[in-house]
DNA sequence: AGCACGCCGACT
DNA sequence: GTCGGCGTGCTC
């Protein structure tokens, strides 16, 4: 099939084709899933470089990723500009970003923007200056682009205009005001990137006896003096620092004129963590043996691109393994990048890193703003920083000798970007590592199930640290039934309310949860006996989640699909539980398929109303909050983590983000409020999930020599993710779960991929799947022996989220490979019609919410 | 993405 | 009749 192109037979002079002009095809950040043929006056930029190219109206920077081509395409363009003197990408990063495109199924130009600093892909804006008057035969609309424009002495963007009087595009208007004279229309190239400079004088000659400053200076002697003061503070100095000292700028460019100094802009790097303390981590302890194992096995496997899969329970010291892997990779003139979820990318870890490795460390965050990101960005490229330390993007880092990447918590989902190019860097940093030939380190105590069917079919080397350093223990863990606790509160209630807690009474009698479900009394008791001994306690209060099930509080079980084990979803509206995955639907239950009870419940408990709870009974306790609502501001988190840290809180209460990472020797008593709650979203890793955070904050416990305990509250004892919790059991849990996912399939066994569709519109969402999931079949149709199966289309578990409806459907295979080519001739292939529908591919999901 | 061109209903 | 809404296709 050829395409039909516009314009591709319009006339052009033969003089204007310039057969001979070079040609380099760029890559665009536009949703467009192929490159563009440019034409190069003067000498042909290497790829890898950054340019400017003419596109429409405007000015887009683009990445050189190939040279030649256009063959069949008429009217191709010059390129405005060559931004980089030297390729700002490198090969290697190019091949990597060219792997992600196809394997991701992304535009290239989208791709290579999502891994370079924000600052370096902009794009070129229009600025419009009124000149004349309105001329005649105006529209409307062109009266009131003029109305907004008249009087005005300096030029306006485009789109400030646009914004403001909200009427669409304008640029008929602004064209017919053009050639009217009315107005002058300038494009602003997008601005160079943010490069610090200061202006610093510097000595140049030398004056080495006093014969020869006194021939220098004679009389001068204020010159003489700066020149002293220059010499005193190592040769150079801010020029703005010597005026505010006295000297005046006359002093110096009498200097300058004897030829003594250079005044001259100097770049200065922006790096927030300058002011931070380095202290000398001192001579650390011995390593474990089971660490100097790993550490030895690792660096003997430098320069082969080996993947290991360090799985090191809680507090077994992962992290002192990698330092001894990075000093072992700098020592040997290499660099290194390490990975942590963007969570645990507090100042604390930052700073361990920081002890060891000092000014050899960039640290990627996202708090920094885009120069300081920029300048971090600039010194690795340069070699003048070593180790790349950050969260996702930050596997991107432009470091030439890569010897390792360490991917720290590497189960953690974070790690999967979730907007398009929809990468998982931890995947992604097991690609670069091997075709760097540079070590791969995945660290985890609960590793994700891939990684570890990844050791199993022999892909990864497993390395264990079975044991926490010191000797500490892993703390005991203790599981608390809901359902047992309600009994027996329903009894003491019938007997005496002073007999239970009456705060916990409280607070449950306004729900129809019965009393003594939000806290235990023995969840209370502990707290009780911490706070008496002044020591103290993290509560980690699970949030809702997103989809209601219906539960029952006699058993516990919970209603799910008889194809896709995942939890039916409630629907208050046509009061039918639903699957979100296949759309199977039945009338919600009137008592419990399991027992038989009628006591059910479809609305689960709220976060606001446990936390009410929790603090009105514990109203003594000085209590901390940390949750994304509490912690907005750039380092909000750090500053509550200090309090805790000096002894200042009882009590931290907390969502997932205080089940990673902290250490606390004070904190003896870890409780889950409700396990519950993760564990039934209409998703294939609930259960991985809540296993994964019980164990990660189940490690906060006992760290110091105070011991600990842990306690959770659950409705689902029994449950096996809840029992591996208990005993510590990852590999149980690992074994059991992998179980649960052969039949019906999910990964690691099989492939997946998740397209959600999308539209302000519900019903466009919903026809669009249809006609979707009808592309595809005609596609399966045509490649029988892909393998590929099909399961929905069905409303995503979120049904509607920023205002748009979504739905989903989902693909798995055996292989990545008929996957991947359903996926990219899906992406090219199928147009969405209707209005403003989106399609969104999602490779190896991490949540299918 | 974001613009232009085309087709439709609404209104000076 | 014209104006401007929205759907569809294209951008080197």
């Amino acid at each position: 099939m050829t395409p039909r192109r516009r314009g591709a037979d319009r006339f052009v002079p033969e003089g204007e084709r310039s057969p001979g002009r070079p040609r380099v095809s760029v890559a665009l950040p536009l949703p467009v899933f192929h490159t563009f043929t440019y034409e190069v006056d003067g000498p042909v930029p290497p790829i890898g470089t950054r340019v400017l190219a003419p596109f429409r109206q405007k000015a887009r920077i683009g990445w050189v990723v190939g040279h030649g081509g256009g063959e069949g395409v008429s009217n191709i363009r010059a390129l405005l500009d060559v931004l980089d003197e030297r390729p700002s990408l490198s090969p290697e990063l190019l091949a990597l970003c060219e792997w992600m495109a196809e394997y991701y199924v992304a535009p290239l130009g989208v791709v290579i923007a999502a891994t370079q600093p924000a600052v370096l892909s902009d794009v070129s804006r229009d600025v419009v200056t009124p000149v004349g008057r309105l001329p005649d035969g105006a529209s409307p609309r062109v009266e009131r682009l003029w109305a907004e424009l008249e009087g005005r002495s300096e030029g306006v963007r485009v789109s400030t205009l646009r914004k403001s009087l909200g009427m669409g595009s304008i640029w008929p208007e602004i064209r017919f005001l053009k050639a009217a004279g009315a107005l002058t229309h300038e494009a602003v190239a997008p601005p160079p990137p943010p490069v610090l400079t200061r202006r610093m004088v510097e000595l140049v000659g030398e004056l080495p006896t006093l014969e020869a400053r006194e021939a220098a200076f004679g009389r001068a002697h204020r010159q003489r003096e700066a020149w002293e003061t220059l010499e005193a503070s190592g040769g150079s100095a801010e020029l703005a620092h010597l005026t505010g000292q006295g000297f005046s700028r006359s002093v110096i460019t009498g200097l300058e004129e004897k030829g003594l100094v250079v005044v001259a802009d100097r770049e200065v790097m922006r790096d927030p963590f300058a002011g931070e303390p380095e202290r000398d981590a001192g001579t650390p302890p011995p390593l474990t043996d089971a660490q100097r194992a790993a550490v030895d096995r690792m660096t003997a496997a430098l320069g082969t691109g080996t993947t290991f899969l360090l799985h090191g329970i809680t507090g077994s010291g992962k992290t002192r393994v990698y330092i001894e892997l990075l000093r072992e990779t700098i020592a040997r003139g290499e660099g290194a990048i390490v990975l942590v979820p963007e969570i645990s990318l507090t100042p604390q870890t930052v700073k361990r890193f920081r002890d060891h490795f000092g000014d050899r460390i960039a640290v990627l965050h996202s708090a920094l703003s885009d120069g300081e990101r920029y300048d971090a960005w600039r010194q690795l490229a340069r070699g003048e920083k070593t180790i790349a330390v950050g969260a996702r993007s930050a596997l991107f880092a432009p470091i030439e000798r890569l010897g390792a990447i360490v991917v720290d918590e590497e189960h953690d989902g974070s790690y999967k970007q979730s907007e398009a190019p929809r990468y998982h860097a931890r995947d992604l940093a097991v690609v670069r590592a091997g075709r760097a030939g540079a070590v791969c380190v995945l660290g985890s105590a609960t590793p994700s199930l891939e990684s570890w069917s990844n050791v199993e079919k022999g892909k990864f080397e497993r390395l264990s640290l079975p044991e926490r350093v010191a000797g500490a223990a892993l703390p005991p863990v203790e599981l608390v039934d809901l359902r047992e606790a309600r009994r027996q509160a329903k009894e003491s209630r019938h007997r005496s309310t002073r007999g239970v807690d009456s705060a916990a009474v409280e607070g449950a009698e306004e729900g129809s949860t019965g009393p003594g479900t939000i806290l235990s009394p023995r969840l209370v008791d502990a707290v009780r006996a911490r706070l008496e001994r002044e020591e103290q306690v993290i509560l980690l209060l699970n949030r809702r989640g997103y989809a209601s099930f219906v539960q029952c509080r006699e058993c516990g079980d919970v209603r799910s699909c008889e194809n896709c084990s995942i939890s039916l979803t409630y629907h208050r509206g046509t009061g039918r539980v639903v699957c979100h995955h296949c759309r199977y639907e039945e009338a919600a239950p009137t008592r419990c398929p399991q027992c038989g009870s009628k006591d059910l419940d479809f609305r689960g408990l709220g976060t606001e109303q446990v936390e009410r709870v929790v603090l009105s009974t514990f109203a003594s306790a000085r209590v901390a909050r940390m949750d994304v609502d509490t912690t907005s501001g750039k380092w909000a988190h750090h500053e509550i983590l200090g309090r805790v840290e000096r002894g200042e809180v009882d009590i931290l209460l907390g969502t997932q983000m205080i089940a990673k990472g902290l250490d606390f020797p004070r904190v003896t008593l870890v409780g889950v409020v409700n396990a519950d709650v993760g564990i039934h979203l209409p998703d294939f890793r609930a259960s991985e999930r809540t296993f994964q955070l019980l164990a990660q904050v189940a490690g906060r416990a006992g760290r110091g020599t105070l011991g600990g305990e842990v306690l959770i509250q659950t409705s689902l004892p029994d449950h096996y993710a809840l029992q591996a919790a208990k005993y510590h059991d990852y590999e149980g849990f690992a074994k059991r779960e992998l179980e649960e996912r052969l039949s019906p399939a999910y990964a690691p066994h099989v492939r997946m991929a998740n397209v959600v569709l999308s539209s302000p519109d519900a019903d466009a969402a919903a026809s669009q799947a249809l006609a979707a999931t009808a592309w595809v079949d005609r596609w399966l149709a045509a490649h029988p022996r892909a393998g590929v199966e099909r399961v929905g289309p069905a409303p995503s578990p979120i049904e509607r989220l920023h205002g748009r409806w979504r739905w989903h459907f989902l693909l798995r295979a055996p292989g990545a490979g008929p996957l991947g080519a359903l996926c990219r001739a899906f992406m090219t292939g199928f147009t969405p019609r209707g209005q403003d529908v989106r399609v969104a591919l999602d490779r190896d999901p991490v949540a299918l919410l």
